[in-house]
DNA sequence: GCCAACGTTGGC
DNA sequence: GCCAACGTTGGC
């Protein structure tokens, strides 16, 4: 079992889009980045913990719990002329993008912030907070996927 | 809206 | 294979 940060903008995508989503589950797709792509291609595993954290929004922080629901399969926007995610070097016979499927788990009580994960010692070593980090999928230590739930799912 | 950081592209 | 140009990310 393995755990995760993935983010979403919630003007694209939110935490609560999901949990709407009939199922409560959603391919991520889109994902045009070769490491994001290859921890989903290569490290996931079904019911892998997913942290999901609100990028480029006021506070930016993490709302909650989703797991993955799928094994990787290729990201069909890819091969789709009209989709935004369209990528004319990805060929149906030898797909370059892949992705899961995510399913909503746990809302949180209240939303562990950057500000937070910023202040607190046992998360420092966080990928989200080192310098220049841009990637929407990261790994998470156990400890720090434990520490955050409990900030998270407290009153 | 700014801009630092970083990934990708393509000419050479 | 180098690297300048360009596009994107995402906190502030």
């Amino acid at each position: 079992m393995r755990y995760w940060l993935m983010k979403s903008e919630p003007e694209t995508f939110s935490f609560q889009d999901l949990k709407n989503r009939k199922n409560q589950r959603e391919p991520w797709d889109g994902v045009r980045n070769y490491q994001a792509r290859n921890f989903m291609r290569d490290s996931m595993s079904i019911g892998d913990e997913i942290l999901f954290y609100h990028s480029n929004t006021k506070p930016p922080g993490i709302v909650g719990i989703a797991e993955v629901a799928s094994h990787p399969y290729p990201d069909y926007t890819a091969f789709d002329e009209k989709s935004k995610y369209f990528d004319p070097k990805s060929d149906p016979e030898n797909p370059r993008w892949f992705l899961v499927d995510v399913a909503f788990k746990k809302d949180f009580n209240s939303m562990v912030s950057l500000e937070q994960i910023k202040v607190i010692p046992e998360l420092s070593e966080m990928k989200i907070l080192q310098k220049g980090n841009r990637l929407s999928i990261t790994p998470v230590s156990s400890d720090e996927f434990a520490l955050i739930c409990a900030h998270g799912l407290k009153n």
